[in-house]
DNA sequence: CCCAAAATCATCCTTTTGGGTGAAGGAACT
DNA sequence: AGTTCCTTCACCCAAAAGGATGATTTTGGG
């Protein structure tokens, strides 16, 4: 399993601490707990997770969830709730986030184990939903795009600032400017939005 | 729900009975109950389940597995194993056919309703494509969307601007932004593109 | 080695967006 | 008649994005 580094979100230390011995006995690396929503963020941000378990309420609202848009938006990384809730309403908030699982309390090491193999699993095949296909673009533009071009195409397309780009990339933000001004006049438009239009009229 | 149809696989006549009722009480409808590989194929063959609960262990071999990638190759249905296996080598073998849920015995009712519902979402969403739908949007949003702010997502998903938008609609663009103010806050997003990511993820 | 393309970054400037607040008119419902 | 929601619009400010130009460095062939 390649040593799989996992994040684990969840604001009961004990249960945490449950989690953590029990990964560790099936060869998974715990890489960081997070006890609230900032946290998350910040260990998100830092560090690079394989996967991420998530307990949806965390010190009493349903920031487990929120955590879950952010992780679809920005990272595509796969995660699994954990969790005590089950009514309908927090399920139906909770699956449209689209987790690779979906575990109640109380679980056993089996269950965890199971689970969180059967995510990988599927989330590794399903790993080109890069619907975006730069061979595909290119039969379509008179000038093709660039590999970089390409990359600043995906992140708009991700919903990402100039900002966020840079930061992902590790470059300023002088330089995706640049970038989504070669893109732009490739694609003949002017703005995110109009890319995104085009996008779509070109590869539908 | 929409009344869901499911087809239990299950060799054990209580536990296949268990799962029976645990379905009726939470709204879904038991199609058939197959106790064995022939059985199975027979009801898949005549009936037309919405989704399939697999045991793995059929009367001592591994015929779940194979009915699962019956399944895969013929039905393209939504299936979750139910089982009590859990070595390695099983779920290895139980993975490579991409089931959306493996569940392990005992479990509760809640398990299994919670494994199905957010089976049959993920399952839903990697099959249709999607249009534009008010409704379908907003069963997702906590607070609805108004006619002229689903108007808004439909504009700036055609790639026009805040200016464009004015024109269009005959108003100022101060209505606009103020339309797309609202817009931004129940999509919890906080830009055009942002929007648009989660559309993608909400409704695709 | 040289060239061309691509990638990096900067500076300057303009336009567009986003965010907050407030407010007026109308429709709908109680 | 009162209340709530939607729509319309204004003003202000800050942040982000877009547009133009030029420069340096890296990279990959020929």
């Amino acid at each position: 399993m390649a040593n799989i580094q996992v994040l684990i979100v969840e604001d009961e230390p004990l249960i945490a601490e449950d989690i953590c011995e029990y990964l560790s006995n099936v060869d998974y690396t715990v890489l960081d707990i997070a006890y609230n929503k900032a946290q998350a963020l910040k260990a998100l941000e830092q560090q690079s997770p394989d996967m991420i378990i998530l307990d949806i309420n965390l010190g009493g609202n349903l920031d487990g969830i929120e955590i879950a848009h952010l992780i679809n938006q920005k990272y595509q990384l796969p995660f699994i709730f954990l969790t005590s809730y089950s009514h309908k309403s927090i399920l139906d908030q909770a699956k449209v986030t689209r987790p690779l699982g979906y575990i109640l309390k109380p679980f056993t090491e089996k269950d965890l184990f199971s689970s969180i193999e059967i995510a990988l699993y599927n989330f590794s095949q399903h790993a080109q939903p890069h619907n975006l296909n730069l061979e595909r673009i290119n039969q379509v533009l008179l000038s093709p795009l660039t590999e970089k071009e390409f990359q600043a195409l995906q992140d708009i397309y991700l919903g990402l600032t100039n900002k966020q780009m840079a930061e992902k990339h590790f470059v300023t933000v002088n330089t995706i400017k640049t970038h989504l001004q070669n893109l732009y006049d490739k694609l003949s438009v002017g703005s995110r939005s109009e890319a995104m239009a085009k996008l779509r009229e070109l590869t539908n």
